[in-house]
DNA sequence: GATAGTAACTATGATAATCATAGTGACAAG
DNA sequence: CTTGTCACTATGATTATCATAGTTACTATC
C-alpha cells in the first residue's frame, strides 16, 4: 500500500474517528482492553494478531491518548496496557458494533440460543438485551455498567485460542 | 499485505463487525450512504478514495447485504447505491463514533462553538447534543431520527471537496 | 551454575492491499 | 462530431501486513 490517506485534519466527526477504528486491529485490541485483558501476550494470542502489528498499534493507541503503558512488575521489568477516559469512552462504539452483530451477523442458531454474549445490567440485574438503555431501570448504558457474559460456544473459542 | 486474517468465522460479535468495519474505507462510504449520498462520483469525491477502492467496497457491502446497486436512470445507465435495513442499523455504530468524536477528538474552539455536526431530533426538535436518547422526550435515536446540521467550516470543508 | 521458561517485544522477507494516474464504454448535449 | 458526464477498470509503484524466527532480561529448576 502506499502510505493511508490521512484524515486527521478533517473536521469531520466520522471521519476523525474512522482515522483511529477503521482498522481491524484497533478494533480488535480495543476489545480485549475492555474485557480488561491488558497483557501483550494474552492480547496477541486472543486477537490472533502477529506481536509487530500489536506492538505498532498499541503504541499508536498510547500516543493517541487511548492508552497508558504501565510497569505491573520492577523484577522483572513487565509492562501492560490500561485504557484512559479516552479509551473507555470508546465502549459505547463497540457496544453498538455488538448490538448490530448480535442483530445482523449470524445464521439463526449459530450462537446456540441467545445472544453470543449477554449483557446484565450491573446496578440493577436486567438483561439488556441489544438496548442502548436499560430495559427494567430505564438507565443509559455505558462503560462499567454492563456485565458480559459469552455463550458456551464463544467461551470454548476463547479457550482454544490461549490454550 | 499477506491475505487479511479472516475473522469472519469467529463468534465474538465485535470480532465479526470488525471484519466489515474495521476499515477505513467502509466506515467513509457508509457515512457517505447514511448521510443520503449514493452515487458513486459523489462518494468518492466526498471521502477522497479512489474510484477503485470506492468499487471494491460497495460490491462488497451489495455482496454483505449491507447496500443495494439500484438503477435511477436507463438511457444513459446509471446505477447508485442504497442502504438496506442491515445497513441502516448501522447508524447507531457511526453515531457513537460520532459522540465519541465530537467529545473527544477536537482541540478546544477547533470546531468554532458548538459541535461539528449539531443533531436535531426531528420528532420533538430538541438538540440532543451527544446523547444516546433524546434529553426532551426520553425517545432512543436511531436511524432516520435525527436533521444533522455540519458547522459552517465543516460545511465550507465539503464543498472545498466536491468543487 | 547451566538449562529451560516467561513475557514483551524486534527483525526479516514474501505477499498483497492501496494509491495515483490514466483510460474505457455508453450515452447526451451542443 | 466534439465535448461532457458518470460509473467504473487497468497499470505500476509503494508499503502495510503476515508468518516465522530471534532478542532481551530476568526467574525458576535441575
Amino acid at each position: 500500500m502506499p502510505k493511508r490517506a490521512d484524515l486527521s485534519d478533517t473536521l469531520c466527526p466520522v471521519g476523525r474517528s474512522a482515522e483511529l477504528l477503521g482498522d481491524r486491529a484497533v478494533l480488535l485490541i480495543l476489545r480485549e482492553l475492555l474485557f480488561g485483558r491488558r497483557r501483550f501476550e494474552l492480547i496477541a494470542a486472543n486477537t490472533g494478531l502477529g506481536p509487530q502489528l500489536v506492538s505498532a498499534r498499541l503504541k499508536m493507541l498510547v500516543a493517541e491518548g487511548v492508552a497508558e503503558r504501565r510497569a505491573y512488575s520492577e523484577r522483572p521489568l513487565r509492562h501492560d496496557y490500561w485504557l484512559t477516559d479516552k479509551g473507555k469512552a470508546l465502549f459505547d462504539v463497540l457496544y453498538a458494533m455488538r448490538n448490530w452483530s448480535e442483530r445482523w451477523a449470524y445464521e439463526p442458531g449459530e450462537t446456540g440460543d441467545g445472544p453470543a454474549i449477554r449483557y446484565v445490567h450491573r446496578t440493577c440485574g436486567a438483561d439488556v438485551g441489544t438496548a442502548k438503555i436499560c430495559p427494567r431501570c430505564g438507565a443509559e448504558l455505558g462503560y462499567g455498567d454492563l456485565k458480559g457474559e459469552p455463550s458456551p460456544a464463544l467461551k470454548a473459542e476463547q479457550v482454544s485460542r490461549t490454550g
